[in-house]
DNA sequence: GGCAGTCAAGTACGC
DNA sequence: GCGTACTTGACTGCC
């Protein structure tokens, strides 16, 4: 067990998810905020091994634009050396990480137009991993998607054309459900037909589900994990007390962290902590979880 | 420097 | 059919 929290550091006073608006885009914009986006991202990674986090979630705002029409520019070639360089320190310290395309990537979206989008999303997704020289155990987390109406159809369609993806894609897609409309179950049957494993976040599961608790679905999800995918990734996340539903806590409150792990305690997985307060309460996390079986500790990697 | 409006992209839902 | 909520950090223009 590794865990880990999104994108965003709030202590270390820079940011990897630095972007600009369309219409200022230029290849020397793109190349300064990439530089500046990859350096932030070095410093995040230096942080989580000094803190013991070994999961990760890289922000899809690494390269901006790097899935629309408008950037042309060869990213992959100008940045190699640095990504290698940051895939070296991931790989050296036993990092897990995973990246998640937002709302927009829709696989089973009857607009080829929209399809054919979310693919590109996906392309710049995985080449990220890939450029770091990650194995398969790293991944691309997204949702079914729509049910336009009519779900079986529409999960029959996430399934055929997951099928028809390339081999790149596929080795690194994973789903998760989602809080309204697809269910663990939901996703479980998708991954009978295609094999595509499974992410289960606890949170979305609590206000969206068959009826079973979180607990009971672990051992299926597990099942939907194979060996050179590694241990699943679970996301965890409580509700922001006096907000909407479905709001992500702001900080995590610890008594239900520990009863979750104690709950869990026959599975073993890496928890994506989707709290607001990102590495702080990542930090109280791990200190809750210090002394679980299943916790991989590896403070001292380069030592 | 601070602030409010806006941003590539989609779906679901209420009216 | 149209407008809005969803969700959310960063950018941008205006004061």
């Amino acid at each position: 067990m590794r865990i880990g929290y999104p994108c965003i550091n709030r202590s270390i006073g820079c940011t990897a998810s630095h972007t600009f608006r369309l219409a200022s885009y230029t290849e020397e914009r793109l190349i300064d905020t990439v530089k500046e986006n990859l350096a932030c991202l070095e410093k995040i990674l230096e942080y989580n091994r000094e803190h013991g986090m070994l999961f990760f979630r890289i922000t899809s705002d690494l390269v901006p634009f790097a899935s629309h029409p408008v950037c042309t520019y060869p990213w992959q070639e100008h940045f190699a050396e640095e990504f290698q360089r940051i895939g070296k320190f991931i790989r050296q310290h036993g990092f897990r990480i995973s990246m998640h395309p937002d709302q927009f990537v829709l696989m089973n979206a009857p607009d080829t137009n929209v399809f054919q989008r979310s693919i590109a999303d996906l392309v710049y997704q995985t080449k990220v991993l890939d450029l770091m020289g990650l194995d398969r155990s790293a991944k691309v987390q997204i949702h079914v998607g729509g049910v336009y109406g009519d779900k079986p159809a529409s999960m029959d369609r996430f399934s055929d054309r997951y099928e028809s993806l390339d081999h790149a894609i596929k080795n690194r897609l994973v789903i998760e459900n989602d809080e309204r409309l697809y269910t663990i179950t939901d996703c479980l049957a998708i991954h009978e037909r295609t094999g595509i494993p499974v992410i289960g976040d606890s949170f979305h599961h609590a206000l969206n589900n068959c009826g079973e608790p979180f607990v009971d679905l672990l051992k299926s999800i597990r099942a939907t994990w194979k060996v050179h995918d590694g241990i699943p990734m679970v996301d965890y996340s409580s509700q922001e007390p006096g907000k909407r539903t479905g709001a992500h806590a702001e900080h995590i409150v610890p008594e239900d962290f520990r009863q979750f792990l104690y709950q869990t305690r026959m599975a073993d997985f890496d928890i994506m902590l989707e709290i607001k307060d990102k590495e702080k309460s990542a930090r109280l996390a791990l200190d809750i979880a210090r002394d679980d079986p299943r916790l991989v500790i590896r403070k001292n990697a380069d030592a």
